[in-house]
DNA sequence: AAGGCTGCCTGCTTGC
DNA sequence: TGCAAGCAGGCAGCCT
């Protein structure tokens, strides 16, 4: 599932080839992906033709690529399955939602085949606001979103004193992209294994030093998960050149129930929490309550 | 404020 | 064997 790692990788292989680049066609071939942009199909595809394109940028798991006269962007959230492929224009990809022709100044006329088996990703044009803490410009729909922990203006004091500050358990608050964005299910649970923390742990009762040491591992995870391409199962996600990454046979909590935890050797247990599986040691990872 | 729940989706796996 | 239910889960929106 594309969380941070993944989609930033995205954003990489797509820079090179878009930057720069004018828009020359646009099919939907499936509405459905369009369905956080607000107007029908038509309305996207002809504020696109002839536009120029900039420097996609990130925040979480959001991308956009900023349209050349700044006031709006194409958002793309991956979803659960999204992919965007950077073809040649001879190229087709089963389950394109979304496609694509832009020329390029590197790499003449290039095609984006933007992918999508269960179709809880998007695409859509979107205006630019100011940023919620007054840095920068975001498209309407990622105002919301936290800035992410890769980001040089993430507040790290603020992120601290936000979270203990909350009546909530930890991975609950992980995943709300409100308060920290680019963490998902997978992401959540390698961090609170390496911080020995388990999900279910009240916010209150961590120590700012916890939960910086969580920060750092959350940090840490993804540092590794992009030197490795990203998290792929099955084909579930591949980068823009339609490869998978390598971090699956990294993971040590996530998916790995049964097996035996790397620190301690006990089986790494699977609990339903908030309609997801979460994955944990259940001897490293225990829930401390502060005696008062 | 917190959190439970639903709808949006497809394809693979499991169970009868 | 064949079909249906279960499962995977990010996000918005609704409700309590």
């Amino acid at each position: 599932m594309p969380e941070l790692p993944e989609v930033e990788v995205v954003r990489l292989g797509l820079a090179p080839a878009i930057t720069g680049a004018t828009v020359r066609s646009v099919e939907v071939l499936d509405e459905r992906s369009l369905r956080r942009h607000d107007g029908p199909a038509e309305d996207f595809v002809d504020r696109l033709l002839g536009v120029g394109l900039l420097a996609p940028e990130r925040r979480g798991k959001f991308l956009w690529v900023p349209l050349a006269d700044a006031q709006s962007a194409l958002v793309v959230h991956l979803g659960m399955s999204g992919q965007v492929l950077v073809r040649t224009p001879d190229i087709e990809d089963a389950r394109t939602r979304i496609r694509l022709e832009v020329d390029s100044p590197q790499h003449g006329l290039v095609r984006i085949n933007f992918v999508d088996q269960r179709i809880f990703g998007s695409m859509a044009l979107d205006a630019f606001v100011p940023a919620a803490d007054g840095h920068g410009l975001v498209p309407s729909q990622v105002a919301h979103i936290a800035r992410d922990p890769l980001d040089p203006l993430f507040d790290d004091a603020a992120f601290v004193r936000r979270l203990r500050g909350k009546a909530t358990t930890i991975k609950r608050a992980l995943l709300d992209q409100t308060l920290v964005s680019g963490i998902g299910n997978i992401y959540a649970d390698e961090a609170l294994w390496r911080a020995r923390i388990h999900y279910d742990q009240p916010t209150a009762a961590l120590s700012a030093v916890r939960v910086r040491q969580l920060l750092a591992e959350v940090r840490a995870v993804f540092a590794h998960a992009l030197e490795e391409g990203g998290t792929s199962f099955d084909t579930q996600y591949l980068n823009v050149n339609g490869q998978s990454g390598y971090f699956a046979h990294s993971l040590k909590a996530y998916g790995q129930q049964g097996s035996p935890c790397p620190r301690c050797g006990t089986p790494i247990v699977r609990e339903q929490f908030m309609n997801r599986g979460s994955h944990f040691c259940p001897r490293c990872q225990r829930v401390r309550v502060p005696r008062d």
